[in-house]
DNA sequence: TATGAATGAGGCTTCATTCAT
DNA sequence: TATGAATGAAGCCTCATTCAT
């Protein structure tokens, strides 16, 4: 009994949780960050200011956890894109698929894009380790993308935390202005190029196993 | 005779924007950007604060003009370091000299790679087009990194000037949290991997002429 | 229970706009408008200037429910005295006695003068449609002063409104300049002149009825 | 000689001064008073903002001086409408007259009427003992209006000065509301009214002679 | 837990005025 | 006379944070 009203506290407290991220976003991607007040975001979500104060300690906490929530959002879709589309069978071209569905998302949601791209390595790195009012639902992190093909064929690289980081660095950096400013070329121009490079940065981290 | 008089308050104008640049340029690499104010700026000028609006239209705008002036600065170094190593000859070894020198700069002077590392291409593309506060001492651009060595050998390139972008992106992306953070590689392990993805995308992108 | 609880943080907000009026005013007809800053009347008023805010949108907002307030105030008491002289019968009488008694109040009270006179009218027709943190105490309006009479005679106006609103401006205009500068006549030599003005304006208004 | 060097330079001044004017007017009318800002008037008049103190104490010094003058005009052209028409001869017509042209230019000039109705009363007195920049071209006052007819027939009044002071306030202030709010009705309707009253005042205060 | 009135520091910006040229 | 760069006081307003309820 003592555990049903617990969690329906729980729940309580997991629904006011939800909406101040929704509605946070909801105002850092269309007024700004620097100008979305406390009041504001409380305000949108219905509850009192002092009640912001339960659940994050500022605006930059706040900030940081959506940031992460977010990048953890972009992967698990673009992980999942790469999984169902079953012709893909060697690991450059999953990472090819899987930074693909990123440009995709960002080019659909230039919000998420001026939101993210430019810390997306962040949100990647950090999702982990944020605290715990981040559920981290999937579980996910770039050794996954990896693991389920090490084991089908004999291609290592020398480090592929590292690489990845390099690639989705480059990525994110590059839609950016792509993007949302055509610069230095419109997205569907830079695409090709983008993947050559990151394909010619695979190929230069590869170790041939026998 | 006029003239000298309209010299002699210019050249009190110029020095009122330099030490406006140098000042602000301080306080936002210490204190940070937004918790630097235009008193802040004001005072450590020595101005007055209704003297800063003479100048600038207000905090955004100095940040602007400033990213693309070190923007400029950077690069500036970057290339002239190229050109005093009489040893490179290569167009490839050139862009790894000057990813270097850039590299460094940021290694050596932090303050400057957090304040526009991630705005490191907005600042080369900028820089021309901002407003006429801003001298473009040196008429830097990256046409000009590969421009000396066009002539002297048969390698041309699909498209430079994005190749560089890429390469720009991930190279002060990849700074970041390299240098800051020793994330995911401290520096020196990250350089071999890094230039090596150089390597690999400038071939991926080479035409080879006859 | 918790009616007791608001309406004890209610009478608290009652308190708190009633001294934000009450110093407004001394402030504003002391100092003038234009020269009273939200400062002065936030620690005239022994609240926080942030305060202000949660009370007016700002300086102007005040000044207009201010006017309201005061104009109400005005006419309410020129209400009364007419009332309360019993050997008042015509309606003519009336509005003379009426009259009478706003000059006499703006001549007791040349600061109530100074801030309200050339905007009295707009006072009387904008109490009632203010929002609802001014309270409309009296419900007083110019059709009561006509009213009370209507059934006790046969005469009628053409329009009582319009010809309130003609003689207010007349006295209320007049009065400025001449209780102030004495212009073109002090009030006392003034008087009967308008009293005779308005006696005649009256009468060309009148529809006889039979 | 001398004269002609002496006339051209006041002729230059005289120039400022009408620009500084006619700016000022403008920018009162459209911006308001209090958000024009000095610099505003100059940079509006093409002169330096230290030449507006050459010429002004401060902005409310402008204002004043700004208000007899239009007041001066306004009755100027009212004046000559009346005496235009041959058609009117008693005095009582060429007040209902005066009054009318008054009433038409604040209707075709709805920000004349903001500037100066309130004030209509004050810029006519005041527009003789405003100090010499403001040329009192045509030296009107109300006496001219009354002089003309006095020889012509046997009419006095009580204190025509007085009079035309009541009336002017009761007509400036009723047309302010009539014709910028429609309250408590439009120009048109309320026209038959004021005149009436205007009338009737006039009766009230005739003295008839043998 | 949740509220929201109150705070008051501190940011931004404007602007009348001066004064060296 | 005329200029306009410089001043710095002073205004407005926001907002994170607290705390009594």
């Amino acid at each position: 009994m003592n555990d049903k009203i617990l969690s329906k506290i729980e729940a309580k407290k997991r629904q006011k949780l939800d909406i101040l991220y929704n509605k946070s976003f909801e105002l850092f991607t269309t007024k700004g960050f620097s100008k979305t007040s406390i009041s504001d975001i409380a305000s949108n979500a219905g509850v009192a200011k002092g009640t912001f104060y339960l659940y994050f300690k500022d605006k930059y906490d706040l900030r940081a956890k959506l940031i992460a929530l977010k990048g953890q959002d972009i992967c698990e879709k673009a992980y999942n894109d790469v999984n169902e589309n079953g012709s893909i069978v060697t690991f450059e071209d999953r990472v090819i698929a899987f930074t693909d569905s990123i440009i995709n998302q960002f080019t659909k949601d230039t919000v998420l894009l001026k939101f993210i791209a430019k810390n997306l390595n962040y949100g990647i790195i950090h999702a982990a380790i944020v605290d715990d009012t981040i559920i981290n639902k999937s579980g996910f992190n770039i050794a996954r993308l990896y693991q389920k093909v090490r084991e089908t064929n004999n291609i290592k690289f020398k480090s592929p935390e590292v690489m990845m980081f390099m690639i989705v660095e480059m990525v994110s950096g590059t839609c950016y202005s792509s993007i949302l400013e055509n610069k230095p070329l419109p997205i569907d121009e830079l695409k090709p190029q983008l993947f050559d490079s990151i394909r010619a940065i695979m190929k230069s981290q590869m170790i041939e196993e026998d």
